[in-house]
DNA sequence: CGTGGCGTTGAGGTCTTTCAACGAGAGTGG
DNA sequence: CCACTCTCGTTGAAAGACCTCAACGCCACG
């Protein structure tokens, strides 16, 4: 299940690099000249998890970071009573286990199947000393994890049911930035959506009625919608 | 309202600006030799508000980065029809307005009065290139408000009301980091805990009653609170 | 064709909110 | 010194949004 990733081993075009291993997740390209990459290519190692499988638990000793290439994780915290909130879903391109403390604070389950590119830490950390145009990268996307945190904690402290799955589907069709009218890809099931909206399956799919009663979406199967009013379905989500 | 922070202006020893001005937010001691401190004191500027003032609103262009060295801010995001989330709150030592983007995802105001020390970002982006260990610093700290964040949507989707009352108080105990039984600030107001932990200040009071019957708080007055059973309380978060 | 997982819908219950009244304390001014 | 007012916090009662429990339908799978 864990295979040193051929290609990465070669010296090979950053293109290629990008576009067919973990490096795009780190969008170093701009970062890194074309020397530099195989550094950090040479530390990487590809694996591969099926559905359901874990990446890693929250509290484990955090000794790898990865950056996801194919199909989507979620990232959740669990309470001792086996409540739980999912933080946000990552799609390729998305790094994980970036925070600096020394254990995951997450959990990382994989929503489908799906290719991660694994760096040991350590390594890791060397390299951004050797390119600080990577550190500044990662700082970026700290920071914007952090402003997506806070809007999330927006729609969890103060928005209702509807607002908070009418957000949840905009943001996801931003993310796939598909035209409009087109169907927008739910890779994750009710369940997950109730744990990361903080309600349960019932009043997701309730709200998900309801949006759809008022010919704002269209749902054609339990992992797809479509945005038929784009202006209205902004105007649900009360920003 | 704003004047030249005299100390910063003079080759003042390490220990000094940190201890004194708004350095010591940045915790770069360890990060800066000394002969490097001179720099980003150069560019420093204090600032004061009072309770109640606004240091920045969320959309303006985010023209400085600040540390706070005295008082205590609370960060907040609006609906468009009113409804407040706050973030969270800011002690001596905390920076704000760090984030890459360029304008500020959040408005801080003073709970008190507040001094800030205000850097220009420009320069202050300009520093990181200078002195890396800063750069470190700041994804450390980028990193453990990610971690809190985290913690707070958690706390947001998935706790009852006590709980996250009794969470709120153990944090606050936490950062204060006075002894048990001592008794703990709090600066803000009941519409201030309300509108962080996502609740209405009726049921924070409720909540805060509650854990008093159960002895595990005392209220000595509205602004302080003693832990009377540090086990009791942290049981009630339900972690 | 039975079974199990998943999503939807309905009915009733519960926790939090809403609305309202009240009290304590600070500040003001006579 | 004492009303007076205003803000803030607490408490109670009623209302409401979401949750819980239950039934049902759909679909994939064996």
């Amino acid at each position: 299940m864990e295979a040193k990733a051929p290609r990465l081993a070669t010296a090979c075009k950053a293109r290629v690099l990008c576009e067919e291993c973990a490096v795009r997740g780190l969008a170093v390209c701009g970062a890194l000249a074309q020397g530099e990459l195989p550094s950090l290519a040479a530390i990487a190692v590809s694996k591969r998890l099926e559905a359901g499988q874990m990446l890693f638990h929250e509290g484990d000793p955090a000794e790898d970071v990865f950056t996801l290439t194919d199909g989507s994780l979620k990232l959740y915290k669990l309470l001792a009573d086996g409540r739980r909130q999912i933080m946000g879903f990552l799609f390729p391109g998305d790094y994980l286990g970036l925070a600096v403390s020394r254990s995951y604070v997450c959990s990382a389950e994989a929503l489908g199947p799906v290719t991660v590119c694994r760096f040991p830490r350590r390594s890791f950390m060397r390299l951004l000393d050797e390119f600080p145009a990577l550190e500044k990268e990662l700082l970026d996307r700290a920071s914007s994890e952090l402003a997506a945190a806070q809007e999330q904690m927006l729609l969890l402290g103060r928005k209702t049911a509807r607002e908070r799955v009418a957000s949840f589907l905009v943001s996801m069709a931003d993310r796939q930035d598909v035209e409009d009218t087109a169907p927008v890809d739910l890779p994750m099931n009710r369940a997950d959506i109730a744990d990361h909206l903080g309600l349960t399956i019932e009043t997701v799919s309730r709200a998900l009625t309801g949006l759809r009663a008022k010919g704002l979406i269209e749902l054609p199967d339990k992992h797809h919608f479509r945005i038929l009013n784009r202006a209205g379905l902004e105007e649900a989500t009360a920003s």
